[in-house]
DNA sequence: GCGCAAATCTGCGCACACGCACATTTTATG
DNA sequence: CATAAAATGTGCGTGTGCGCAGATTTGCGC
């Protein structure tokens, strides 16, 4: 399923991709991420500028790529892992956590670099959406693809959630305007992500329920 | 609530916005909605083609904002004002419905240049996460204010439904492959949203009897 | 009314995104 | 292996988004 399609195009594709973002990165991290140019990038990578905006259609994307790159594709393969018997709220909730929890530790300079550049924070919090695709398909053969349209806006629901806390914790201290009580402000990404799973786990256990007898 | 800070102030940027917006629908629907520049707008609405980003970020923002304007408010008002004792979930969902079936029959046409252009359908689709701030502060009164994430996640997901069904209700016939068994392209936008919504319906109920008791 | 501070408008400049048409490469077919 | 068909890479041109700094307008206290 990784290598679908004839096989050398794709491989080239996939290669001119990984070369265009770890040169963005690496780019960024030399001189600044505002010293760095498209041209500089796409040269690089060996590459011409306009073939750049084939592969990204914006400088942040590609920088931000490069940390969260395939990581949509591992949370749905993560999701399809998960024994038949989990509950999909507890199997999404856990595929999502293990891939968002990062072991890396080169990460975390980039992430600082990240979090300075409001363009960029918008740009990794966005990156949350592109989950939905790959693991409403996850989702859907874990319910045996009955109501594409609830598979959908679980899906959809999930990425929204993670791209929630993604936000709270990339946030430097915003400053909740008269917060009532008590406001987590950013604590560990783990935590933020169970936690704003858990407001979703309802709607995944009747949707599963749902699909445990198929109607008709 | 509507007209806080200064009024005079306020009043002008929300007549130039209405002006802006109004121009670019009044354009697109002449001339169509390729042969109208980000200039051209301006010059219509009297300012200067520089002021128009500071409104706008993009030239289709303009012309869809013209048919979505102030919906994200209206769907909020609009859950606020469904009595207290009514289900959180349905106090949404009725809201949006409301706020998302259209008497009007100008928009007709609207809809239908929209849906011809790729970008506008887009920035359309789009607008539905537009909702989700004012949303948010809707769900937070009801709820009495525990948990502020737990409401943000609520309302993203609100939203991100919204999304879906509205990208299912403009999709003109775009084949979902091999879709094993029945599904249902593009029905009447009121029953997608009720569909759409249906699914969250549970993480609703249980956010509701959550709050219901403030724990501690 | 007066004048100061803050918000907004605007011209300038640069980099960027993207449609288009054409050159180049890859795949499929005989 | 040749050749057609399809997909991808590239240069060009245009319109656009936005940071910046100065002019202009609005708000507020006296």
């Amino acid at each position: 399923m990784t290598a679908r399609r004839t096989g050398l195009r794709e491989q080239k594709k996939q290669a001119t991709r990984v070369a265009l973002r770890e040169a963005a990165l690496r780019l960024a991290l030399e001189r600044g991420p505002d010293n760095v140019r498209v041209d500089d990038i796409a040269d690089a990578a060996g590459v011409s500028p306009r073939t750049y905006n084939n592969y990204f259609s914006s400088r942040e994307q590609a920088i931000v790529a490069a940390v969260t790159a395939e990581r949509q594709a591992r949370v749905a393969a993560a999701v399809a892992a998960r024994p038949a018997d989990v509950r999909l709220a507890d199997a999404v909730t856990e595929a999502v956590v293990e891939q968002y929890t990062d072991p890396d530790e080169r990460d975390r300079d980039v992430l600082l670099l990240i979090t300075t550049r409001p363009t960029l924070r918008e740009a990794f919090v966005e990156t949350a959406t592109a989950i939905e695709h790959s693991l409403a398909s996850a989702i859907a053969r874990r319910l045996g693809d009955t109501e594409a349209n609830t598979t959908r806006v679980l899906a959809a629901s999930v990425a929204a959630a993670v791209r929630v806390a993604l936000q709270q914790w990339v946030q430097p201290a915003a400053g909740t305007p008269r917060a009532g009580g008590l406001v987590v402000p950013s604590g560990s990404l783990p935590d933020l992500l169970r936690a704003a799973l858990a407001t979703l786990t309802p709607a995944l256990d009747a949707a599963e329920a749902q699909a445990g007898r198929p109607g008709a």
